[in-house]
DNA sequence: TTGAAAGCGCTAACAT
DNA sequence: ATGTTAGCGCTTTCAA
């Protein structure tokens, strides 16, 4: 069932049907309403479905731009792409969403191919960084540069990559946690993370880490207070398993003297350990420890007390990064963007004693 | 940088490039591995991308496959299309992810059209049930029938549905669950659930609920015991509000007399409201109430005391949906599955004392 | 072993 | 207001 098909059971030619159909004006000409509606009507009845194959080929514009997302960030992608179809379909763009599930770099260099060869319009990323600290800066730059098709990373910036970037302000997010559990008389508060939150390297795979720990020194050092850090000894370096790993946590913050009284955790895995670990050795909480977390994940609010988290604003950077991406696919320079996160205090928090 | 401009710069004709790159045999003809890798090397240096929009346009076949999301199966769907991605890479196929963020009919048959338009080979969809409980039944047959495109539903299979499903024995799982409890010793378990669990009708859009109500229902008739369910009596009929309206379940639970020594829950949220309110009250878990829940969430082992929950094997639902699609497309008939949930023995039952 | 040419379904100048 | 025609980038007979 082709546009020619159309064309020939409403006896017009497919240059008009195709003006039909698509509602559109082709220089000065229009179609007269009277054959439009029987053109439409036609289509209707026959079922016809324009190929889109076709028509990008022939417009050579595609209004398809790739979201690619990487397995780590699958749950908070929802919010991301969500967010993101909001704003592509207000546009007339469609999305198309690809993953990489696998967190490998060759697998993130294989879909970079695909959207070239789909000719998409544009990308956001959200980029990997591997273990050993590689990266696909240059081919993210390239992309833009070789290809011309703009590119957003989302989450986090990589450095030396020209592509603008929407990010969580991690520093500002974990200072603000620091000065208000002060303001709530805490003068012991610790942090609790996991092995590389020291790699101030602008490769390490763990950078939130490092950010976060980053936050904590700076909310700490304006307030003029020790800061302590808790990190496992052991453990795999994953933040898959984050939540295992930090089951080790709680007996070495209970052991410490002086003994902390408030805790900022990496993130919700490390603070549900926290919960669970410090409850079963017998601590009440909050009243005899404060945690604030940082992620804002679902399981939350089940964890007993609630965990008291920041929360990044996934759908507004969703939003923004999209925002910036069709300023760049109409010829405008991207801007970059680190928005800061809201405290959400729900129970593990409470005043000093 | 066209295929043609590869073919100029290595002084052949566009069809010898065009076998040469995609390494394929037109007719009995060959290129000449020379030739051939003479003009690889130049489409390596020109840094040459095919374009997919006109391969495939000239090819009628486009090897790529859609995988609809809904918004309310986004956690276990990244299980599902991992398999996926897995099975159709091996097989030389691309897919594309697409998502209907917000649980709406209209948006699934929006996406149908974008499926037909794209020239997808094939649809893996997770079915809508709205809440007046409607389904787009006929837009999956139609699909199928008028369109030729292959559709295997994942998840839930609707009634009326001519498309292959891959689903979970909702019912056999729940049965295996109350059995296991009995063997325990347990003889007054009780199913604690959400409201609409008891609409028997294909279009119930809380299905899953009313399938893990019967197979309770059958465990407990296979052992003579007497059924008792627990349904809260008001709250917002919704999934993502689950948590939120089983909260008021631990005081009726706490409240029946005889008071029940293990619950059947309907979903890992509606455990984890149990294991929250039922400490909360004082009980101690799991030796004044196990409970055992159904969807291995990721936040069950987060819990305290872990919650014992029911698996659905999703890679392997999501492996075996693509398989059958895989195929359809070859024109074979496709088969349904119906696979049962591993128990996965946590922290929150125990014998009954 | 290679090239010429037709065509995939559609759009967009240009002509009528 | 409508039709004619020439592509878009690629594949694929068919001929050389």
């Amino acid at each position: 069932m082709t546009l020619a098909d159309v064309a020939a059971a409403a006896g017009v030619s497919v240059a008009t049907a195709s003006v039909a159909i698509t509602g559109r004006r082709s220089g000065n000409c229009r179609v007269s309403v009277s054959v439009a509606e029987k053109i439409r009507e036609t289509a209707r009845r026959l079922n016809y479905r324009p190929n889109l194959q076709a028509r990008n080929l022939s417009t050579r514009r595609t209004r398809t731009i790739a979201v690619l997302i990487k397995r780590a960030a699958w749950h908070n992608a929802m919010f991301y792409v969500s967010a993101c179809q909001r704003v592509l379909r207000e546009r007339g763009y469609c999305e198309s969403v690809m993953l990489y599930p696998d967190n490998e770099l060759a697998s993130e260099r294989q879909h970079f191919d695909l959207c070239i060869e789909r000719q998409v319009e544009g990308v956001i990323a959200m980029p990997l960084i591997d273990l050993a600290g590689r990266a696909n800066v240059e081919l993210f730059n390239r992309l833009r540069e070789d290809e011309g098709v703009p590119v957003v990373q989302l989450g986090i910036a990589l450095e030396g990559c020209t592509a603008p970037s929407v990010v969580t302000d991690e520093i500002g997010g974990m200072a603000k946690a620091v000065t208000l559990l002060h303001a709530m008389g805490h003068r012991r508060i610790a942090h609790a993370t996991m092995i590389g939150y020291d790699d101030p390297g602008a490769f390490n795979p763990f950078r939130a880490a490092h950010l976060r720990y980053q936050g904590y020194l700076k909310g700490m050092s304006e307030l003029g207070l020790e800061p302590t850090v808790f990190v496992p000894t052991t453990g795999a370096i994953d933040t898959d398993t984050l939540y295992e790993s930090s089951t080790q946590l709680s007996s070495m913050i209970l052991a410490a003297s002086p003994r902390p009284t408030a805790i900022v955790a990496l993130s919700d895995f490390t603070g549900a350990a926290l919960i669970s670990g410090l409850s079963h050795a017998g601590l009440s909480l909050p009243a005899d420890m404060s945690v604030i977390a940082a992620g804002d994940q679902p399981f939350c609010k089940m964890l007993r007390p609630a965990l008291t988290t920041l929360a990044p604003p996934f759908e507004r950077e969703g939003e923004l990064a999209t925002l910036e991406l069709l300023k760049m696919i109409e010829g405008a320079a991207g801007e970059s963007h680190s928005l800061l996160p809201s405290l959400i205090n729900r129970e593990s928090i409470a005043a000093v004693r």
